[in-house]
DNA sequence: CATTCAATG
DNA sequence: CATTCAATG
């Protein structure tokens, strides 16, 4: 059995900070965590949250300080790490890990925010268009696909508290919910909803200046997708919106697979 | 009898978020008070600051946001006050204010850091030399002239804790302490010196990042300087190290003159 | 080290 | 609102 976790902890040294971090991670030990909005390079990180005891860590670091960043912590050591899609204009900012772990290709990414102007809505879409390319091949390549994150955008009007007001806000405009349908029409699946298909009020972020995490006025913006031959394997899927520290909240997977633990 | 106090408070919204301003205020009680690096615009504050029971308020602001700044509180209106010394260069800084009390022209001052890397000094010494041309037209006019604030030099080798290991540092080079001696030249009296020629240990601002304060490991770079003719007015001149909440502490004044206080 | 601001989300 | 950085002192 294994569990993954994904988590969009907006800046990992003030989750660490509040004393969250290793607490969570110590109870909850994902053999698989995906990490988004780390906000720091490795070096500017105490031992104890770079390895914690039991984990392999692999960082992707944006060239512009504070901003972005991706982090894997596992704990068996993937076969091969890439970091970054292969795309400067992307791998600049740090938004990408591709880690090959035999049963599977795990990508974790953070998926560009779209901007409340909607100035990087062009951005955010080739990101998705390359990023969809990029699973596409791996699968052509015989591999089993799972890819998680925060992916910005909530699919339907299920997954945001308020979708008719949001219509025309990024995040849920029509353009960017229509490359989730597209990622659903290659067979990928969003195993949250695949799971629960009617279940109402799963978000997995809410926006701080409103305070609207205790209204839970939220979206759900995180997922784990699968290629569809891993089906099989899916035990569960949750949110955990009770996890505090960052304005979004862990999202897991767990799938039927045997791992080396002694 | 009339107390004037000067205190580079380093951030006024931040001595009064810790709760020390107006406390210190309500107890203090000056008569007049000028302040250096308030680094606000007076709408960024909230009423009991910016008018507090009994005080008139006067402010000069930097063009940059949160930078610089000075400001008067006092118990009596000054017949005139003057933002700026009348030179854009410097007055788009917010360094000075120039008030009318009728017995005497008050210039609260904030001059120019010379910068660690010296790049601001030629700057520094333009304000200097500005600035005293400004007050001996006042004398010329026939004015009685206090003038107050962060010099942002020590003048005297007693003047600092640690002189030698300085004289290439800005706040205590030969070319910034020779513009103190001009004015003392032209019978400007710094007040807290003359009153105590040989006292050691009396510094105003001590460095945060050494925490240098609790050795007494500082400068005395805050001064109330008078013409001479206001030297029979003088009662006493203090340095009042035990008041916190900047790097810096306030300095007083006391003068034999009458308000008109009920 | 501490203050403030700006960018970003 | 919260995180991080940069400039300044």
């Amino acid at each position: 059995m294994l569990t993954l976790y994904s988590w969009n902890v907006n800046g990992l040294r003030a989750v660490h900070r509040k004393g969250i971090f290793l607490d969570w991670l110590a109870r909850t030990q994902p053999d698989i965590l995906c990490l988004q909005e780390t906000k720091c390079r490795p070096d500017q990180l105490s031992e104890d949250v770079l390895h914690p005891p039991g984990y392999y860590t692999y960082w992707a670091v944006s060239e512009r300080p504070g901003y972005s960043g991706v982090a894997l912590y596992c704990k068996q050591p993937p076969l091969s790490v890439q970091v970054g899609l292969g795309l400067p204009d992307f791998d600049r900012e740090g938004r990408t890990l591709v880690a090959d772990f035999g049963d599977f290709t795990l990508v974790n990414a953070y998926f560009p925010n779209g901007s409340r102007d909607h100035s990087r809505l062009p951005f955010k879409m080739q990101y998705n268009a390359d990023f969809l390319d990029t699973i596409e091949n791996l699968r052509q390549g015989g591999q089993s696909v799972i890819f998680c994150g925060d992916v910005n955008t909530a699919h339907q009007p299920i997954d945001l508290a308020r979708p008719r007001q949001n219509m025309n806000a990024t995040g849920f405009m029509p353009i960017e919910r229509e490359w989730i349908d597209r990622v659903v029409e290659r067979g990928y699946l969003d195993t949250y909803r695949t799971l629960y298909p009617d279940t109402t009020g799963a978000y997995t972020w809410w926006a701080q200046v409103t305070f609207s995490r205790q209204k839970n006025v939220g979206w759900r913006l995180d997922y784990f997708f699968i290629s569809p031959d891993l089906r099989p394997r899916v035990m569960d899927a949750a949110i955990h919106p009770d996890v505090l520290g960052s304005d979004h909240c862990p999202v897991s997977l767990t799938l039927a697979i045997e791992t080396d633990d002694q």
